[in-house]
DNA sequence: AGTATCTACAACCATTTGGTTGTAGATTAT
DNA sequence: ATAATCTACAACCAAATGGTTGTAGATACT
């Protein structure tokens, strides 16, 4: 059956941030120092409007944080979202690691 | 400028799969077991046909691997590319320690 | 005070996504 | 041989996504 939870949304908001490429850019960068919205805007091709939406999806997704700053919003890259869906995946992996060992337990008798 | 390479189309790919709680559980199940299809179709409430359709998006992805047995075809999900996303995350963690560093050795003058 | 800059947000559009039903081909079971 | 099961795939639909332009509010600069 599997229903959604919250916690299944929030999962799901982080891994579709992160599949493009342009937000993933904007995570690095933003992760590596500091931008203002339109500092980020200038490095891509497409307008000020369109990388807003991307930083608010990163927003929405907590993989970014905007700070207001006088007219500026500053955008710091989140790194405990990038950490939890890094742990998320590492899960995934031990299920993985269970099976084999499972397997060799087995072949071993 | 910031252009999609091929590689970017892959990752992109990865985290688009992984955007979704039926297809993390997909992916879940595969690693820790073997499932047909329809053994798969059965475990959720929506159609065969849609649970194909999660089931394609996470072979284009190589999130999972699809092998003939007979009219069954055996879901296998990849560690591989769980371990590559989980890598690429492990980057940009590293991108934030090194800010981190840079700022305590100038604090530190 | 007036102008330029930075951000927010609405309205719009084309494409993609996630679901559906229906049809058909292969393989297995009776 | 016939029936049942498993998979593939097309056609369709509503909603979400990723872009655009345009308008307006705050803040900073001269």
């Amino acid at each position: 059956m599997v229903v959604d939870t919250r916690a299944d949304e929030n999962i799901d908001r982080i891994f579709r941030a992160l599949a493009d490429s342009t937000r993933r850019d904007i995570v690095r960068r933003t992760l590596a120092s500091t931008f203002s919205v339109s500092e980020l805007a200038r490095e891509y091709d497409m307008s000020f409007a369109a990388v807003q939406k991307h930083v608010a999806v990163l927003e929405a997704a907590d993989l970014v944080q905007k700070i207001p700053n006088g007219r500026e919003r500053i955008i710091k890259g989140n790194p405990a979202t990038i950490r939890k869906a890094q742990e998320l995946l590492a899960q995934f992996e031990h299920l993985w690691r269970d099976r084999i060992d499972r397997l060799d337990a087995f072949l071993a008798e």
